[in-house]
DNA sequence: TCTACAGTTCTAAATCTATAGAACTGATTT
DNA sequence: AAATCAGTTCTATAGATTTAGAACTGTAGA
């Protein structure tokens, strides 16, 4: 096969992280808009407490589909368009 | 923005089917091989109960990336590929 | 230094999901 | 008709996930 273990491992992660709406929406904000940091992309979300939203950006992250930077106390995210054409396109569409 | 909410809830369904080992799976060997039925898929996978195999069928089928296609006492499935790779090109790498 | 801000971690509760056994439907074969 | 095979539905259970409050760490500014 074309697919290895490894890879499944990741494509299963990432797929998890994509299937839960909240987790959707920031991708798709993130696709939309680059360099968000943590209260930006809370304040698009209706009610989501920092704690929630932490604990899905930590997903996402650990999928490898955004990346992050911090800069001083701010947290930089980005989706990782390599990461993103590979296995959801449908993001920067 | 280019997405609207019907494409969301989709695109959540699809996501959440493939972030899960066994459905990945499935969903990869329907990339390889076409017309795959319940019983041959079944085999394929080590040891999972029939109605554990129905209950991942139908998520796949529900949220579009599989076809199937009912022929005497048996049902096919297929990848959708259309829907594949705007999803999940990885599926068909 | 003291206060405020950005984000994380801990803990707990409610909900959801994966799993399989058992009983079922419907088509095929003998 | 009876038995068999393909697949579904029902029910229950163990485990995972989402959520948020509270307490926390680290950075920036007054």
């Amino acid at each position: 096969m074309g697919e290895n273990q490894e890879d499944m491992g990741q494509a299963v992660k990432l797929y998890k992280a994509l299937g839960e709406p909240t987790r959707l929406k920031i991708a798709l904000l993130l696709a939309k808009e680059s360099n968000l940091c943590f209260t930006a992309i809370g304040e698009k979300l209706e009610s989501v407490a920092g704690s929630t939203l932490s604990h899905h950006l930590k997903q996402l992250t650990d999928s490898g589909l955004i990346d992050s930077r911090k800069n001083g106390s701010y947290i930089h995210y980005n989706v990782n368009r390599e990461i993103a054409e590979k296995f959801a396109p449908y993001l920067l569409a």
